[in-house]
DNA sequence: ATGATCTGCAACTATGGGGTTGCACAAATC
DNA sequence: GATTTGTGCAACCCCATAGTTGCAGATCAT
């Protein structure tokens, strides 16, 4: 059913802050430090989210220098969507079995 | 761009137990008494989640005599699906856009 | 009416996680 | 070489929350 590696990847979309990281990344590549001048928290509270997102593979880091840039890997998003999708779609298709059932056809 | 109640539910998504529970209504409406009986938590942390899942709407009560029987809302998981995928496929086209720009197209 | 069962509310514990400050270290800049 | 700027690590605070126990109130069965 694949719901193995999923549920850790909605605990890291389960937050506002994430987003807002993920949003500032959507315009472009950044490091740490960079976010942290956007948004209203630590630069380290950002390390620590982006830790988070890259666990879960939303997010890459790359080396530019001294600095770590990191990334959106959209593919990840787009997967976890189709997924959550198909098992939208089992529950849709179980659930109409059971009300047949339970309306005795 | 309705990122507004989408959050919650993606927290909602990201704990194991709450899974379980979807799972195991998924297998037809139950009570948290029910429920207690094939998870191994208690009836009341049953309800807490439960309370969780329906904030967010993707748990549905409904009163059987002096039960309450939850069911799964199927559409609220495939909306929150769509919604993500609405999101990724923006993701992957603004990325898309930025590696033209810097590879100079 | 009594007992069994299911629900609801409340108090309490404890672990995790979001956030901070502080410091040490690496790498550009001057 | 000295200074700046960016990263990494660690300790710490604080609150949200997953989980528990305990009890009171409904509701069904006998």
């Amino acid at each position: 059913m694949t719901t193995g590696t999923l549920v850790p990847v909605f605990a890291a979309l389960g937050d506002e802050t994430r987003w807002s990281i993920l949003a500032a990344l959507g315009e472009g590549d950044a490091s740490a430090s960079a976010l942290a001048g956007r948004l209203p928290v630590t630069r380290q509270a950002i390390a620590k989210h982006l830790a988070v997102l890259q666990e879960v593979g939303l997010v890459e880091p790359i080396r530019v220098g001294r600095e770590v840039q990191y990334r959106v890997i959209g593919s990840q998003l787009s997967d976890t969507a189709r997924r959550l999708e198909a098992i939208g779609a089992e529950w849709d298709r179980r659930l109409a079995t059971i009300k047949e059932i339970a309306e005795g056809l």
